[in-house]
DNA sequence: CTGAAAGCGCTTACAG
DNA sequence: CTGAAAGCGCTTACAG
């Protein structure tokens, strides 16, 4: 057995671990009152708590969630709804879902679905696995018809970082319009005035906001809008090739491009490689997201990051909430952006 | 409420779900018995068997995971140990972990750590955290220090995907000499006599198998090998890079190259057109992996794809398994891989 | 602010 | 092959 430093108490697997009673009897309380500690309640004479807490600690006490769920009678089961993998989002998506799920005694269920789900068919599927509620994140999260069925159903559902939060649905998002705005206004900053636009899916609200976000800044700064340095995308990679070779075919050429996605940015550094062009010295590119993707490539992409992994733990968060007696009523939530500079972006080229 | 079509009775979140003792009740057996079924135990007599099924299937009913796993004692808990996030690989991989964890009652957690980690501090981390067992994805998988830590301490794991399995540790890895020997073949059918190859990272020990594989290929088809075909990479598009730009400088030049993973790929992608060369006409170019890079590229990558998602399920029915009484010893497990032709190879072009 | 009792839904010995 | 009883570790009313 290796010697290891730490607070904690070591024991060997299979042991017996410390449950409530022993740390009542350490502490001289009840279990009761050792379970009020734990969770938090507020109901607890200070010295009391502060004597739960050092026998909790002395004795390396962690909770059964088994039985924490079993005795709560919740059992609460949460369906992590997604099509469309994009796989490093749903890592990170996954990965906050999956902490707070844990931390709070819910059970996390990965369920994929096809792109354009039959809300009848998902319906069924829900009820089969026994879910209590749901977690949307895109471009699940913007399907209308999707989410009135659930509603119409009563199922609790969280939308992530969608553009467009349903009134009875929680949801998590970033204010996609002001970091567009925010990368724009910089791009202009470093003396930028032509400036290409590869817009998203159509399909998903954020979009929208994201373009918005675009007009806006030039708008402040003046700049007049030019439809030809507006190119329309989807999000894929193809899309963003498409996209970039119409933008640099303009004269005289944009001396930057801010795709709205990071697979459509690295689809524009290969185009403009392609066409001998140097990143940034010759053009600027950014992207949106922070996907892998931004910095997999060379040059590492400036870029719009999301707190994914803190928005859906937020989402699992308030969906835990909501299933509790006096449950406030779901509500839009907003989490902070980052813009995260890199090397892709630079001064404006000298004429 | 919308109505839907299953076999399944409906019933509104909240009411009463069916436990043992109603199915025990409607089948007229104790509720023994229906666990007995439930849980596949051989002593039943099948017209018994067949009665409580029925119940079962007509009340709709799932058993109460949290009641099962503190009934039974176990609540066991497996940690993901991941560094480095190959974030599309994490996913696939927690999916699958996650799938077989919450059919088998286990907790899973995901803890990141270091990309070189302290095996002394993991041990703290993974007491404190009251661990029972280990997942170990790549690269971790081939951390030797870190294995003969936890394995000293008697702590049960699960290699995935390495090339050097321990005796005392689970382990699930595909045949990645054959794959890469069956990737070389393909270039070889195609008339290909000139293949480069980009090596991955020397600290993983699939790295080295690769090699061989391409290695065994070109011996086999009485192709010389030329040392200076082979580039070092180290699994990332950065390397990957530098990797082509060596290969492509060769005179003569490759007429394909086969890259240890989908990034380095996928840079080699990026260096040929730079070079004004189109692929696959005037060069071959494949992967390994099959992550969403092999995909989100144009054109797509032909590659090796592993089942990541049912490595990772196996691995973690392997921990649970081996926490039962009169479970067999470890052993290593290989599933089989799959070369996904796609569009970025192609036969060699003539002279 | 604190506690004694009951019970969550299952499985594990122990019988027969 | 089948069942009655006890108990897993917690929390929830209900008291005081």
């Amino acid at each position: 057995m290796t010697e290891v430093q730490s607070g904690t108490p070591r024991r060997r697997r299979g042991e017996h671990r410390p449950t409530v009673a022993d740390v009542a009897h350490k502490a001289g309380v009840s279990a009761m009152t050792v379970s009020r500690v734990v969770n938090g309640d507020t109901h607890v004479r200070e010295a009391t708590r502060i004597r739960v807490l050092a026998a909790v600690a002395e004795l390396g006490y962690v909770p059964n969630q088994a039985a924490r769920s079993l005795a709560g009678g919740k059992q609460f089961r949460i369906a992590l709804l997604h099509s469309n993998p994009s796989a490093a989002y749903l890592s990170e998506f996954m990965v906050g879902a999956l902490r707070e799920a844990s931390a709070s005694g819910a059970q996390l269920l990965v369920e994929h679905c096809a792109e354009n789900p039959d809300p009848a068919a998902i319906a069924v599927q829900l009820a089969d696995h026994r879910i209590d509620a749901c977690l949307l994140p895109p471009p699940l999260c913007d399907d209308a018809r999707l989410i009135a069925a659930m509603l119409e159903q009563g199922m609790p559902i969280a939308q992530v970082a969608t553009g467009q939060p349903h009134p009875q649905a929680s949801s998590v998002a970033i204010d996609d319009e002001a970091a567009a705005h925010a990368m724009t206004a910089r791009l202009i900053a470093k003396g930028h005035r032509r400036i290409g636009f590869i817009s998203g899916n159509p399909n998903q609200t954020a979009s929208a906001l994201r373009r918005a976000g675009f007009a806006r800044a030039l708008a402040e700064a003046g700049i007049a809008a030019d439809p030809r340095l507006i190119a329309n995308g989807d999000f894929t990679y193809r899309s963003g090739l498409a996209a970039a070779r119409k933008l640099l075919g303009c004269k005289p050429r944009p001396t930057a491009i801010f795709a709205s996605n990071d697979d459509m940015a690295a689809a524009s550094v290969a185009v403009a490689h392609q066409q001998g062009l140097d990143v940034p010295r010759d053009i600027s590119i950014c992207g949106f997201d922070d996907t892998a993707m931004a910095t997999t490539i060379w040059p590492e992409l400036t870029t719009i990051r999301q707190p994914i992994t803190e928005m859906a733990r937020i989402a699992v968060k308030a969906l835990v909430k909501r299933s509790k007696p006096g449950a406030p009523a779901p509500r839009p939530m907003q989490l902070k952006f980052t813009l995260v500079g890199r090397e892709s972006d630079g001064a404006v080229p000298p004429k």
